[in-house]
RNA sequence: GCGCCUGUAGCUCAACCGGACAGAGCAUCGGCCUUCUAAGCCGAGGGUUGCAGGUUCGAGUCCUGCCAGGCGCGCCA
């Protein structure tokens, strides 16, 4: 409907016929929405006022000549100039009732749109190393990343979901050693896990499952395992020193093939579990990304060679750096460090790259708030291999917050002391965790509160939306019960029969909902959506108290319930896109 | 010190490339269940959009400077 408004304008605006005009005005994209009062219609254009300046007029005579110049249309009440040049428009009620049979007839597509066909997107999201379970803040980027791709999909781009599994790299070795000291203490021998290690209660569930499966076979004594270790940071050491030479005494006892066996299978339960853990959440990956697969099959070096071919790396104090503050960073990166090992900065360039060398367009990923100087690099690194660096977006979902009641919960990533994503939604349940958690914009941090995630009460929104959906079965259910059945045609026929106040606003939300879909993709912003349903749900609820439906006049009968299953229909598109479920009875 | 994010009602937050009187929920107060689920509805109060300037016909939104909070500034990932 907002297209179709759009539409008549601009043809208004050809018809004007303005070419020669300075500033661009002839390449003006009207811009029409959405009025917030009623008493100025539906739809509003400022083009009158922001075409004023540029061509020397007066914005109240230039909106006489465009609304002159509108073509006609069926789906138009009224057209009115208002306040300081506003062009406002009214819709006819057979607009409204056209509305309703369209929503009936495209059922789970409507909303639905192509404003994004032909764009390929890859959208990461989450990307948590597997040295645990994922935790709450985890959880919103789960939320908000799979939000995001049903958005996305919605509105016709082509959505490639993928994680980035860091199973390359330092802190999977610390993993691998915190297994191998917690399988060596099951095993009566007497280490310490290192002040570093991972402490979590998942390593000696992990560790015991190795003892299972391997006996023996990483055991070795006490004395072997500390000989001229340097000192950890309860005796005074260096924690880092001391974990990376407990790593190094790993690979001298086990062999390169023994710790690569322990490391997979920390790895593998670690990963095994998140992919469990956000299958049950609901958030599907199209590809789960090893980033040790762009050491075997070659990607790092080929992206390496191309930015020493293009002259972007230059080698000081032994390391390999890369010229990044020739792209807008704020300084030059290392890439191969001293010791010749790579950087995860050099991963993931090359991981960027490679994902454009796969024909995205679009590059969306989505980081934690504390990512974000990092973002700098690596447009840096796209551009500087010869990419546009417009293809790569970032959103940054910032932290969250969790209270219970009014008590914040602390939590400790170090001591293993966090809240894990499983535990949350165990919780307070799915469809709780999957609304809440996308009720804030990403940018903003997020107070979880989890008695009133929990509650089933008028404070929860959830239920608040979902009760709606399952009054409108109810509805039905009692229309069986009276032994009546609904009549399609003859409700939709009759709808010009249903005058409340409460039902016109909320066919004219019901007409909204493209809108919102559209503009929450773009904006990559899901609470639009969330709160567009809080909406929805209240206009609902406020016609149901109002009216009953189930009225003796069939044809109002039939009418009343062709919007009922209208409004239905709404709700269930819009919270299988945030991924909440639609229960039928509550 | 530099960079990014944030600052809106008592609390938590919305506000569509700048648009008409800044909106919800919770909390507070007052009403509505013999009639399709009261997990609901109706009504009331509550604001100098952190502060000060600027741009504009028009600023919560853009610019500048302050103030406050969060995060980041590794040859870690």
């Amino acid at each position: 409907m907002k297209s179709h408004v759009t539409d008549l304008v601009r043809h208004a605006l050809d018809s004007l016929d303005l070419a020669g005009t300075p500033d661009g005005a002839t390449t003006l994209d009207p811009h029409v929405e959405r009025t917030r009062d009623p008493r100025h219609g539906d739809f509003t254009t400022n083009v009158a006022m922001r075409l004023a300046k540029p061509l020397g007029r007066r914005p109240r005579e230039l909106a006489e000549a465009l609304v002159a110049a509108l073509p006609a249309s069926a789906q138009i009440a009224s057209v009115e100039i208002a306040g300081p040049g506003f062009i406002n428009f009214t819709l006819s009620e057979s607009a409204g009732r056209r509305q309703i049979a369209e929503i009936l007839d495209r059922g789970q597509a409507y909303g639905c749109s192509d404003i994004g066909t032909g764009t390929r997107v890859l959208l990461e999201f989450v990307s948590a190393n597997p040295t645990g379970p994922l935790h709450v803040g985890h959880g919103r980027h789960a939320a908000y990343g799979a939000t995001l791709a049903n958005l996305l999909s919605a509105t016709g781009h082509q959505v490639h979901r993928e994680y980035y599994v860091n199973d390359a790299g330092r802190q999977m070795e610390i993993l691998a050693i915190s297994v191998w000291v917690r399988y060596l203490q099951a095993q009566g021998i007497d280490v310490a896990m290192p002040a570093n290690g991972y402490r979590g209660d998942y390593v000696r569930e992990i560790a015991a499952t190795v003892s299972a499966g391997y006996g023996e076979r990483f055991r070795v004594s006490a004395e072997v395992f500390r000989e001229g270790l340097p000192p950890d940071a309860p005796d005074g050491g260096d924690q880092e020193t001391y974990v990376d030479a407990v790593v190094r005494r790993a690979r001298e006892l086990l062999g390169e093939a023994g710790f690569r066996e322990l490391f997979d299978q920390g790895l593998n339960a670690v990963l095994d579990d998140i992919r469990d853990d956000l299958e049950a959440f609901g958030v599907g990956y199209d590809r789960w990304y090893s980033e040790r697969s762009l050491t075997t099959h070659g990607t790092i070096d080929t992206a390496l060679e191309k930015l020493t071919s293009r002259d972007r790396l230059y080698v000081e104090n032994g390391a390999t750096w890369f010229r990044a503050s020739d792209y807008g960073d704020e300084k030059d990166r290392v890439v191969i460090r001293e010791n010749g090992v790579r950087t995860y900065f050099a991963s993931d360039i090359a991981y960027h790259h490679e994902k454009r060398a796969r024909g995205f367009d679009l590059l969306l990923d989505v980081l934690g708030a504390d990512h974000h100087g990092y973002v700098a690099r690596v447009r840096a690194g796209l551009e500087a291999m010869g990419e546009d660096p417009e293809s790569l977006e970032v959103r940054l979902v910032q932290f969250v917050t969790l209270y219970r009641g009014g008590e914040k919960v602390q939590m400790s990533t170090r001591s293993g002391e966090f809240v894990t994503l499983r535990e949350l939604r165990q919780e307070v349940g799915n469809d709780a965790a999957r609304l809440f958690y996308v009720m804030r914009s990403n940018d903003q941090h997020l107070d979880f509160d989890l008695e009133l995630a929990k509650s089933s009460s008028s404070d929860n929104p959830v239920y608040y939306i979902q009760y709606a959906h399952a009054r409108v079965c109810s509805v039905m259910q009692q229309l069986a019960e009276r032994g009546q059945t609904w009549h399609r045609e003859q409700g939709l026929a009759a709808l010009e029969q249903v005058e409340e106040p409460q039902a016109k606003a909320l066919i004219r939300n019901l007409a909204r909902y493209p809108e919102v879909v559209e503009l929450a993709a773009l904006n990559r912003a899901p609470q639009t959506l969330v709160f567009y349903l809080r909406d929805l749900a209240h206009d609902f609820h406020t016609w149901y108290n109002a009216q009953p439906f189930l009225v003796d006049d069939a044809a109002l009968r039939d009418a009343r319930l062709a919007l009922c299953l209208a409004a239905r229909q709404v709700i269930v598109n819009g919270l299988t896109l945030l991924g909440v479920s639609a229960p039928e009875r509550m």
